[in-house]
Formats: C-alpha cells, sequence, structure tokens
DNA sequence: GCAGAAATGAAAATGATTTTCATTTCCGGG
DNA sequence: CCCGGAAATGAAAATCATTTTCATTTCTGC
C-alpha cells in the first residue's frame, strides 16, 4: 500500500458513494494533495485487484469506482457540477429483490445511481 | 431507416447475441457489404434511440449492441457466469424520477444492476 | 432533370485509459 | 550516515473506441 493508494482511498471515502478516476483526481488537486493522474489510475487499478474497490461503468462506458463494503445507499449526482444528494432507496431494494427472485437467483445485490442536473447548475 | 441501419439489423440479426461496433463493421464488410465505420456507429446510435437495438458495456468499457424491440429495461446479471436477464423496470423508472424531482434536478438518467447468482451456477 | 436534403465515409479530433521512460523517493545493509 | 537497487511517481506519448468534420455522393419530390 503505497502513498497514492491511500490518498485515493481517503478521496473515496469522503466522497462516500461513486467517482471516475478523473473527479478523483480533480478532487485530490483541489484538496491540496499533489498527484499526478497516473498515479490515481495506477491506484485504482491496484485498488481494484485487491478488491479494495469496485469499479462500474456509466453509460457512456467512463468507469467508476467506490469502497467496496460502503454502507449500502444510493446519490443522486450532478452531471454538471458533481455534487451528490443521498436517496432514500427502498422502493428500490425492494424492486431488487422482486426481480432477482422472479428469476431465482440468490445471493442479491444491486448498483444504482440517479444523475440529473442540479436546481443550482 | 436508410441503407446503414439495416444492414447493421441484418448482420445483428445474423449474430443473434451481443457485438461491438468493430465487429459488426468487421463482420459486415467479411461478407461482401460496402460500409464505413462511421457509418456502423452512426446507424447503431440511431437505434438506440429508436430503442431498436439494446446497448451495454463489457468490462473494459467497450460498447456492445443487440437487437431488442423492448422497452427500456435493466438487467439481472449472474456474478459467476456472467448471464443476464432482462428485468422490468418500471419501478425503478418512478423511483428515480421521483427522487430526482424531490431534488429538483433536470436531465435525469440513472444507472442500475441487480447482481446475483442464477439458478443453473 | 434538378435543387436541396439526407446519407456516406475518410480523415481528424476527442477523451478516457494505458504505457513508456526518466527521475525521485524509499529502504536495508554496509 | 551513505550507497545501490527497487519501488513509486508523473509528464508526455501512445492507444483505442467513439465522435465530429467536411467534402462527396445518393435520394427525393417537383
Amino acid at each position: 500500500m503505497n502513498k497514492s493508494e491511500l490518498k485515493v482511498i481517503s478521496v473515496l471515502e469522503r466522497v462516500g458513494g461513486f467517482a471516475s478516476a478523473q473527479q478523483l483526481h480533480q478532487l485530490l488537486l483541489r484538496s491540496g494533495e499533489s498527484i499526478g493522474l497516473t498515479s490515481v489510475y495506477r491506484a485504482l487499478q491496484s485498488l481494484l485487484d485487491d478488491k479494495i474497490v469496485d469499479q462500474l461503468r456509466k453509460e457512456d462506458g467512463e468507469a467508476i469506482y467506490r469502497l467496496c463494503g460502503e454502507a449500502h445507499h444510493h446519490h443522486l449526482v450532478c452531471k454538471s457540477c458533481g455534487s451528490t444528494v443521498e436517496i432514500e432507496g427502498s422502493a428500490l431494494e425492494k424492486w431488487a429483490k422482486a426481480m432477482a427472485e422472479e428469476h431465482g437467483y440468490r445471493e442479491v445485490g444491486h448498483l444504482a445511481e440517479v444523475f440529473g442536473i442540479c436546481p443550482s447548475c
């Protein structure tokens, strides 16, 4: 575990949900850390191999990451400024469970994020 | 519906499952059709807008497509064998829309996948 | 047959991600 | 401390799918 990985983990903790490599890099720079984009990618790849982060793809194919084992919740993410709001997901939980049961799936989990443009953008 | 779209539909029918834009282009060329890669992408984009094809992302972020005349839906993915089942998502759509509206978000989209282990695994 | 619209595709641009490579930092043994 | 090699770092170049640009060709309705 090297410096870059620690920095990436700490910013992921701060974010508390999904973020792309580029977003994480920006956030690190903005909070005063000195780190190259290359190192962010390398750290994410390594954390992925170690099963410390989860990777998903947005609809446009960009990869987004989050810490494994984050408390389960969902976000409403602004496509423009990146601000996030935690949202209530019990309806979603029920839906996911119902769909899985209907098809005989076991050990069910799910991932969901809602994207949009926030009122201030 | 133009020529390129017809060609792309016909090769998708032949394939009978998922294929990437690059693969579809190669297949069309190999089967004697004359078509540019640009047109394959354009046709796929247009078919996607018309909900005639369904787009997914491989783990490396490359887009793959297949014919699918159904409405917007989500997938139930087997964590073990990777097989996917399309699931009905109207409950999810409603949830996403409600959450976004509640917070004043515009131009809403969402991302959702349900994971589990399928009956045959 | 003809003008304007739509379609086409080659080449350039884009944007995320990866690779290369030279430099810097770390670390253990002398 | 000091030295040398190993690991880490990051800037710049390379990669690769996808999109855009733009000039050319094909349709269409009149």
